[in-house]
DNA sequence: TTGCCCCAGATTGTTGAACAATCACCGGAA
DNA sequence: TTCCGGTGATTGTTCAACAATCTGGGGCAA
């Protein structure tokens, strides 16, 4: 799908939400397109171009950018405008880095609560490994991450995690996808419940740690592949 | 300090700052000034007003805005405009269940590093404490807990509590702030530190866990106090 | 008096056009 | 080839206007 087709599209959701948080509303917008996928990483986003598209003036356009921009979802230079994010190796890094602090953490000292939302996401992680769903796969999995950093009960935390799990989606965008990768973490997830439901909140915290640390390498490995068959 | 000083005063800084950034830079001097107490919590910021003592215009300020209430210092109410925070119980709640989850976890699992920044804080905290100054303790003491974080070595996790740390200024300047508040962590965080270099990672996790539980109490009471306060 | 509706004034939300500053590209000179 | 300078395109910022919404108060009925 071309860009153009990308704007035409977009130019079909010009109705409603006049007034009051148009702003928001379209960086709900290109949020949305950009998890998706449609808007492919290194994609530049002219202010022109998707103000016309979206019906919306250059003015509130800009307002979405600094949104989108501010959760490192979009790239902006100054007097170059904005593009969507390419995470980088050293990004990379720095995703791991927040989720080795949050999820274990979020493991090892919630309150006790309901974790049935972590089960569900288990058994959906489940279900798309046996259909063979490489995207369902990876939905699952953010699923049981967010819901482990959930059951801290913070709503900054929360936000945080969200942002770095949609900059983890941009990752996969950049990089071949395949059913190798996600694999073998369903059984891993599987385990981090029953250890949590067992008490053994340490056990747990410990576990994914470790099991966030190889999905890191795993990716710069990936990453690193990926840009050396790009150069050549 | 009334309103109309402030404006008049903000007047005087209309030099340098034309083009690129002007957003970024409204909105740093306004956080500058909120940080400092001259904007007290719940104080109405004007488009117009604000706009015209800036020398800048109502679309940029704007942009100030948006940057501002994404880091909780400001409240935007669609329609009503933006005013400076003033944080709730809910709010206080809030910001300790992240503290909670973020301090203790960069004291356990943070790679050795160099952790002169702590000593440092803490020096600078007993000097403030033996000269009476309770602003000096404030600021020793939010330096000590950045300087905690700073551990993890991410920069996500730094803004976060910067922004975290921001907003705690707002609930000091929302209450009486008193010597005796500050002055008993001033040793705790001290046996933090000596924890940390012998090595005792999680019980100086665990000291630090069990100290902000009181403070958030403390505060919660002195909140419930002063708005009862304010009723009467 | 008390409570409610509605209206005018003020403020915010959004737009479109304009100009300044900066960048990317391209052709010519050494 | 490489460097330099101009030119067009894009972004940064401002301004003025209008639409939408809120606030406060006056009049009206109970």
């Amino acid at each position: 799908m071309t860009l153009e087709d990308i704007l035409a599209d977009l130019r079909l959701h010009r109705e409603g939400a006049r007034h009051a948080e148009t702003g928001m509303w379209v960086a709900s917008v290109l949020r949305e397109r950009i998890a998706a996928g449609q808007l492919a990483p290194g994609s530049k986003l002219s202010e022109e171009a998707l103000g016309e598209a979206l019906g919306v003036s250059r003015n509130t356009l800009r307002e979405a950018f600094s949104a989108l921009a501010a959760e490192h979802v979009v790239t902006r230079i100054p007097n170059r405008g904005v593009s969507v994010a390419r995470p980088s190796a050293d990004d990379i890094r720095e995703i791991y880095r927040v989720r080795r602090y949050l999820e274990p953490a979020a493991l090892a000292w919630s309150p006790a609560t309901d974790n049935t939302p972590l089960r569900h996401a288990v058994e959906r992680a489940r279900e798309a490994r046996d259909a063979g769903s490489v995207s369902g796969m990876a939905d699952a999995n953010q699923a049981f991450h967010a819901a482990v950093v959930a059951l801290a009960g913070s709503d900054r935390l929360d936000l945080l995690m969200t942002q770095v799990l949609a900059e983890m989606r941009l990752v996969f965008h950049s990089m071949v996808a395949d059913t190798a990768f996600h694999a073998p973490y369903v059984e891993d997830n599987a385990r981090i419940v029953e250890l949590l439901e067992a008490g053994e909140r340490a056990e747990a915290a410990a576990l994914l740690t470790g099991y966030l640390g190889r999905a890191q390498d795993q990716l710069l490995a990936a990453i690193a592949e990926e840009s050396s068959v790009r150069r050549s």
